[in-house]
DNA sequence: TTGAAAGCGCTAACAA
DNA sequence: TTGTTAGCGCTTTCAA
């Protein structure tokens, strides 16, 4: 039961005219008498007609198709970038093509060899590993592409979209120096992706004094039982005070930890999380976290390739933006200058609601 | 600089064989002796060739894409089932486009309309609204299609995939009664997507004694500040103990209505909450929640359309699937009973972390 | 095992 | 404003 799928001939013969002239209707390209227009358009849909876009492609060699490639989508961080380029690129008439490597290096030339037989205008890639597979390098020529996060800037082949991670790696080294702590718990994922050893080489910059001590654990990309190398560093290290993770699952392990060893956040422990998300603000103790600029890294990778894309006959430099991350402050990190300076100690702010809390029980 | 894209033509020239043999070894429909498929490997890889796949779907007539339409891409649940689908369908040699409609209704026909120029073999549509556009009747005619999570399971024109939201809703209603409450706040979304309502009506359904209460909230689907209302309902209620949220944001909205009013859960307040997410269970005190078969949900709608795909020339009779969620028992809900019947208050479990703490500190 | 040639559905160039 | 026609890059006969 193969029906012929309807194509253009079909409504051309409905609507009595020429396919050039269904063509145009689609296109826009050329004008088309009202009444004929209507009829067309009256003919497509009684017999449910789309424009092929295989065919249409192939004929006129323009591709309004952008691919992007992220390591996993269903990872707040580039499922937000891929939402947000997607709705930029349609905003623009550009359809957007998504696929993942799950994780896998292995997958990912394999994905990218996949995208391209697509002939894209255009490519974003957040590269699994942080090494780009030579694919890029023989089949990619020419084609504007723009790599986002777990690159390196100084790159000189392609666009770059990155935060300083070194920076925001400082900064939060100075703001949890500044609040007295001084032997702190790093929680990494992988510390040979790039963001990752930038964060930390900048935090150990701003944590380099002479009394200052850090512990680093690295919990690998896959996070099985992560929590448990941290509980083991904070059962080890008693004089640890506050910990800091590198990336969102790090952020996971170590709350499991806290949870673990029944240490109160901003109390019995200070944190610092990495990339906020809704649910780090609706707790009593909003937890202190970085936030990175997701959106704006998506917007900013997008212009970058629509430019390319719109002037592939000009000449333009390689360009390498690098933007700032921010710490959203929360109640989880704790001053504990104050607190050894006589600093009277309150019960944690929720007793205050005991005449509330003892209504409802 | 227009410089042509490097074609089957050219790689047949470079390795000296025909069109059809370099087709045959990209298809691997036909064998090719081992010599010319080296030489046809070799010269694609220097000149970085690609099967165009706009091509070859267009002559060839047959497509191996399937096509996902989401709500919003940027949505644990969604893009869970996205990326489960795009793994299994990779390893059946199929590609996946995905689109969203970021929740806007009136995007939606827009958005399948592009997506059926890509002539896919196969739909996988989460609808926006749960009321499919018009569009589908006379364009998708023989095209397989399912139909996940917002849609009647009862509807006889697609195959759909759902949980059952009544039972769910039900289990929980019975769950939190048998703890002893019996007034009760529901915080739902938009009450008028069906898996939203069937939740509410299964909760109803037992909670229904003469002396249970339950107050709904309506926050709507754009949770703008959404957690005030949650924190009115409960302050014109003193009598309420517990809390449902009927998806996930409105969970996230109760909890910040729950630190707003300095409440805390599993203590002052019992909680439920909707899709289980890892930081759920990060806490001191893990939240009760309703986990949904994701991952499930997404390998059956994929069987579901491959089947069809894979027998278009046989009648299959519609089917509807439906799953079933389950509760994920933490300390969110606090058993009234044994309070009332003086069970021994005990402090809050990190209490007797006392001694861990104060060396922190 | 390979090659030559036709044609998928569309758009662009040109003619009317 | 509309119609005619060639051909995009590929796969699929069919012949060698």
């Amino acid at each position: 039961m193969k029906l012929k799928k309807t194509s253009i001939r079909d409504v051309a013969e409905a609507a009595g005219v020429s396919l050039a002239t269904v063509s145009n209707v689609f296109s826009g390209k050329k004008r088309v008498k009202e009444s004929s227009e209507r009829r067309v358009r009256e003919a497509a849909d009684r017999l449910g007609y789309h424009v092929d876009r295989a065919a249409s492609q192939l004929r006129s060699g323009t591709n309004t198709t952008i691919a992007v490639l992220v390591p996993n989508i269903d990872d707040t961080f580039f499922s937000t970038i891929v939402s947000e380029i997607e709705r930029l690129a349609i905003n623009k008439g550009y359809d957007v093509l998504v696929a993942s490597t799950h994780g896998l290096a292995e997958v990912e030339a394999s994905r990218i060899s996949a995208l391209m037989s697509w002939r894209p205008a255009g490519l974003i890639v957040v590269p699994t590993t942080g090494v780009l597979p030579d694919i890029f390098r023989s089949s990619i020529a020419n084609l504007p592409i723009v790599l986002v996060d777990r690159t390196d800037p100084k790159t000189n082949e392609f666009d770059t979209v990155t935060i300083d991670n070194r920076k925001i790696g400082y900064s939060t080294g100075a703001y949890v120096r500044a609040k007295g702590h001084r032997h702190l718990l790093l929680v990494a994922s992988d510390l040979s992706y790039p963001p990752i050893a930038s964060r930390l080489e900048g935090f150990l910059e701003a944590f380099s004094a002479a009394d200052d001590k850090v512990e680093v654990v690295e919990l690998g990309d896959e996070h099985r039982n992560g929590h448990q190398e941290v509980v083991n560093q904070l059962q080890e290290n008693p004089s640890i005070t506050a910990v800091f993770a590198l990336n969102y699952m790090t952020t996971l392990d170590s709350l499991s930890a806290f949870s673990e060893l029944e240490l109160v956040v901003g109390q019995d422990i200070s944190f610092v999380a990495f990339d906020d998300d809704l649910w780090m603000s609706a707790r009593l103790t909003g937890l202190t976290a970085v936030r990175q600029p997701v959106k704006e890294i998506a917007s900013t990778a997008w212009t970058r390739l629509i430019e390319r894309i719109e002037n592939s006959e000009t000449k333009i430099p390689i360009q390498s933006k690098v933007l700032t991350a921010e710490i959203i402050e929360r109640k989880s990190v704790i001053d504990i200058n104050s607190r050894a300076a006589g600093f009277k100690e309150t019960k944690p702010a929720y007793y205050n609601s005991e005449v509330i809390g003892s209504k409802r029980i």
